[in-house]
DNA sequence: ATGGTTGGTAGCCAA
């Protein structure tokens, strides 16, 4: 069972590199991010043609989050509980059916939070990890074999950036962040990459701007944390990079797991 | 220190 996280930024702009990509890595569950559309306005007929189910939690212009899944989605919520007056699309959870039992994905995109010192923004990104942090909490409870995947915008340590002093002032590498995310994995989460690569110099996102791909100025900030049951049953992970070198490209790349999971 | 780029949208905002 393969499963993979790739934030998209912008699912219409990304179509024909969506669908050359689901041809070429032929995943099993794909957790999207940024698709910056309505559920209406997700070129659902394109992926389903190449045989995925396809969930949504859209949103007009910006976040949104998608699961396409070759499995029937069991059920499906949308959006992290903990806070009813947050309207930002950043969550979605799909149920399977496997050998081993219910397998859960979620594709979570979490906040940004730059600048570090804004009033409002900084604070929502601690927030909303810490309803995370209660969320996956009570989830583990049920020891099943869960992902939790997405863009985290976090850099864990100062090897998961090429030049970590460029990030000390970013809210994607304050300590309180960084902090946050080491809680989160401490409630019995594998960090499914950093556990399968020791070195440093493995990225998932390069910037736009200064030339930072050709640079290989990049950072590591989309992760898969994986739940003791589904850790159990994990076999390898791999990072899509060439995808970032292709025309018009997303900013991050897919970053996969494969669990020695069956569809049931 | 600053500026550099992209997507969505129709202003600039978010990244």
């Amino acid at each position: 069972m393969k499963i993979v996280t790739w934030n998209i930024n912008g699912v219409r702009a990304r179509i024909g590199n969506l669908l050359h990509w689901l041809q070429e890595a032929n995943p099993d569950i794909v957790c999207l991010q940024e698709i910056k559309t309505v559920d209406e306005g997700f070129p659902r007929l394109e992926v389903e043609a190449l045989g995925y189910h396809v969930e949504t939690h859209g949103q007009k212009g910006f976040n949104g989050v998608a699961i396409l899944s070759k499995l029937r989605f069991d059920e499906v919520n949308r959006g992290l509980p903990g806070d009813a007056s947050d309207e930002h699309a950043r969550f979605i959870e799909g149920v399977f059916s496997t050998d081993r039992g219910a397998l859960r994905v979620v594709s979570l995109y979490l906040p940004n939070g730059n600048p570090a010192d804004d009033p409002v923004k900084f604070p929502y990104k601690l927030a909303w990890m810490e309803r995370l942090h209660r969320w996956a909490q009570e989830r583990l409870t049920l020891e099943e074999p869960l992902v939790l995947a997405g863009d985290y915008n976090v850099i864990p340590e100062p090897l998961d950036a090429r030049f970590p002093e460029n990030w000390v002032n970013d809210a994607l590498f304050q300590p309180v962040t960084r902090q946050a995310f080491r809680r989160l994995k401490n409630l019995g989460f594998t960090e499914a990459v950093r556990a399968t690569t020791e070195a440093g110099g493995v990225y998932t996102f390069w910037d736009y701007q200064a030339g930072a791909w050709q640079k290989d100025n990049g950072i590591r900030i989309d992760h898969l944390l994986l739940s003791p049951e589904a850790a159990d049953r994990l076999s390898s992970t791999a990072i899509d990079k060439h995808v970032r070198a292709w025309e018009k490209p997303s900013d991050h790349v897919p970053v996969a797991v494969e669990l020695s999971l069956a569809a049931a």
